[in-house]
DNA sequence: TGTACATCAGTGAACGCGCGTTCACTGATGTAC
DNA sequence: TGTACATCAGTGAACGCGCGTTCACTGATGTAC
């Protein structure tokens, strides 16, 4: 104590990296309400039947408190939307790689992305749940977020020459039925009662025979034109 | 008048066909609150944040009268689902009994099931949009009515011996993939703005080619046993 | 057929409750000089 | 550095409202005899 005065005695515009900080406190009460929001709904609730007295009782805050923040709960569902991020870009990126055969690929691939999932339970929970359940624009928004998620995938498959023999829009087209059987396959594990790991372990098998199936598909396939 | 006396005079028991019986009256204010939530649903809204009131004066009764029929809105719901009736079966069956080429029986399929869709709008935007947000109970029965569809396609490979190097497992697994594909594409069709005849031809289009690369994943599937 | 009684779908009023939103406020953080 | 003022995240109380559910009821339909 009273080694470094300095950082005690002057005020805020020095004090930047202290939690003290007005913005820095507000950014910590944010995260609290978004962190009610999702916590609500491990419980098995999804975001639009949640209120907002609910969030903010959960974030240990005043009703009205909320709207120092966000107008109304839609805009805190696409916050949510923003900070999830589905970017596990990366990881899949790091299994395609390696260059091992497709059918290693695609085993690895699901292995990498089921972690991710549950890792990000609270996050998928609300896509998978919201896609087509919630209002018109957290609906857009996540639309929006999956397509850019396709488009990633597809960039990597032509990255790695994954499918050398496609058009980019059959190569859209391949990643778009991939994203489609993954998130299908995201909502029935996040569903699963507690503690059944062989019905997850099923799922799991499940998702990589479909993507299998999927990926003989596109060695077959050919661009019509 | 006067002409049918007996219609008239006499009273009940003999009355049957007639619309005043007791029973014919029931049934049919419990099927005005059916079409009164699913008219409700139509409104972008999901039958979750349905209230009973809202439900019961769509209909023009009496918010208590509700209980004649229901205890609650998610035995509604229950029923809605009973009712609906993913029963496009038979109009699929006969696409497939023609004999003939595997991408003619796709993209017929495809216009059967995308007109019945559409013919029974309010009731696949109920099963698209509470597969995955409504209450528990709800998602179970979506799950278990989709799971009997996929049953019921998988058989019809079988008789039609669609895929006869498969085995029963796999045939039911393609079965699931091609109606995993079928509902994610009903909820981005019903969930399309009005009057845009473009984007639906080209998600219709989509549909077909998602399924012949299944197709074609398919023929090259072969069992592990 | 006629009468007396039972059933029960639907009514109308009332209840307590949690909701979203508003208002004037407090007091710590931040800024100007 | 010290002082005087501005900002603004969070408070506490209050509002009017729609909600689900209850209760005692009405009167047409249905049944027994």
């Amino acid at each position: 104590m009273g080694t470094t005065p300095h950082r005690t005695r002057r005020s805020a515009p020095v004090g930047r990296g202290k939690e003290l900080t007005r913005s820095a406190g507000k950014l910590r009460t944010r995260q609290a309400l978004l962190e009610a929001a999702l916590s609500l709904m491990a419980d098995n609730r999804s975001f639009t039947s949640l209120s907002l007295r609910e969030v903010t009782r959960r974030a240990r805050m005043v009703p009205n408190a909320f709207y120092r923040h966000f107008p109304n709960l839609e805009a805190l569902g696409l916050a949510i939307l923003d900070e999830g991020g589905l970017t596990l870009r990366r990881l899949l990126r790091q299994v395609r790689e390696a260059g091992l055969p497709d059918r290693e690929v695609v085993r690895r691939s699901v292995e990498v992305y089921v972690r991710y999932v549950l890792a990000n339970r609270a996050n998928y929970l609300f896509v998978v749940r919201e896609r087509a359940g919630g209002s018109a624009i957290i609906r857009e928004a996540i639309r929006r977020e999956i397509s850019h998620f396709a488009s990633e995938m597809a960039a990597d498959f032509a990255d790695f020459r994954f499918f050398p023999h496609l058009s980019p829009i059959s190569q859209l087209m391949i990643a778009q039925i991939v994203v489609e059987m993954m998130l299908a396959a995201a909502a029935d594990i996040l569903d699963l009662p507690p503690a059944r790991d062989d019905l997850e372990a099923e799922l799991i098998e499940r998702l990589k025979r479909h993507l299998i199936v999927v990926l003989l598909g596109t060695r077959a396939w050919r661009d019509l034109k």
